[in-house]
DNA sequence: ATGATTTGGATTGTATACAAAAAACAATAG
DNA sequence: CTATTGTTTTTTGTATACAATCCAAATCAT
């Protein structure tokens, strides 16, 4: 285990703060699946008692970043292949749902967000700094599923991302498929503004089946 | 709130124990929307002290069915027409893939018990046993859901069927869409057994947004 | 009266103490 | 040397104590 230091914020509670520290940890490899969380190591690295770590253990283990075995602890959830691949079959179905949504509900405004997002990611394929496009990617779809106008549908999907992350930002290395990426963003936004919903849920599609295709090489080659 | 009572199981941990007992009580109605969730008044109801309470309602608050602002406590989640709306259209889009996965995974025995649970809906239809066809309707989705192999996408649709749990019971009390839904179900079993995708996608697309369009009626009754 | 302010009680947040279970280790018998 | 039992240590589970905050009623000034 790295380090762990606590992402100070003097108005959320104990247990949010820890949390957030340990979900950030989990995401960035810091913490490894398999490895313990134990109660009394956490909270003396993290300067805290054991009271706010157990609920942050809680809280982890219902967005399935951690598991429990009662009387034994909590341990980092581990992905496996199949995992990753029952994640994206779910976030596959459920980006094309939103994308169907937002063509429908999406306001001018909310369009000019998505094609902005849409230009800053362009940008980025320039500047090859992969932690920026990726970025600009989640904001690409989180502008998309804020249009939806569905808060449980969007707190769905970001979960859903968050448990994909560890290999996401693998996928976005390959400068090959920029271009590819790029086009399959322009597809969408036209689908958007033209309100094509049979394009759009294509094109959508098209866009998740290839992360899904490319993320698939990636667990692939590092095992 | 209604008299609470541990449901209780020696062997899990208290936690468990008051987060089975508190989630029961608010999908039955004992404790309702808005209503706040006191750790010292639980605690002392329930007979333990306020540590397990709050690890519970971390829990629930990850599941949906509390919200907690911070120093101010949890109160029990709010369902409003629009979160219902919400829901229903992520579930929509969930059992369809969960349908069209089945459809190409389903073993034999599973199909075997697919059958088995829409003989035990046919049946409830005629004992007029609300509460028994209910069950049986769950029972038939979950066979169709365990054919999926997706575990993940197994409990996120049982989760979002715990959101409409409250409404649920109330739209199968209309006996003259009986039949109907015999009919749909009939229908899905058809195109699991065939595996027409095709058939199988749009009867359950028929079935939940049949399900949807009464839901919907039920809740606009009783506000 | 009305509005600001103080103050007491209620409630949540955090730390700690103690109990129970599990794990690690050591000793002994085979 | 292995297996088994007993003992110690570690770790989780639960209760409780104390601190900080919030809320509402009472008080005070205008």
């Amino acid at each position: 285990m790295k380090d762990l230091k606590l992402n100070e914020n003097a108005f959320l509670p104990l247990r949010d703060v820890v949390f957030n520290t340990l979900r950030e940890a989990i995401l960035r490899g810091d913490l490894k699946p398999g490895e313990r969380l134990m109660e009394l190591t956490l909270a003396s690295k993290l300067g805290v008692s054991r009271t706010p770590i157990r609920e942050a253990i809680r809280m982890l283990e219902q967005e399935g970043l951690a598991v429990t075995m009662p009387r034994r602890g909590a341990q980092v959830a581990g992905m496996t292949e199949k995992d990753m691949e029952d994640v994206l079959q779910i976030r596959e179905a459920l980006d094309i749902l939103a994308a169907q949504i937002a063509c429908e509900k999406i306001t001018e405004e909310q369009l000019v967000e998505v094609k902005a997002a849409a230009e800053r990611f362009r940008k980025c394929t320039l500047t090859h700094d992969v932690k920026k496009l990726a970025e600009a990617d989640v904001n690409f779809h989180d502008a998309i599923y804020n249009a939806t106008d569905n808060p449980k549908l969007i707190s769905l999907l970001s979960n859903l991302r968050e448990q994909l992350y560890r290999y996401r930002v693998e996928y976005l290395k390959d400068e090959s498929k920029y271009s590819e990426l790029v086009e399959e963003h322009d597809r969408i936004v036209e689908g958007l503004e033209n309100r094509n919903m049979e394009l759009l849920t294509q094109s959508m599609k098209a866009h998740v089946e290839g992360q899904t295709v490319a993320m698939r090489h990636v667990i692939r080659d590092q095992d």
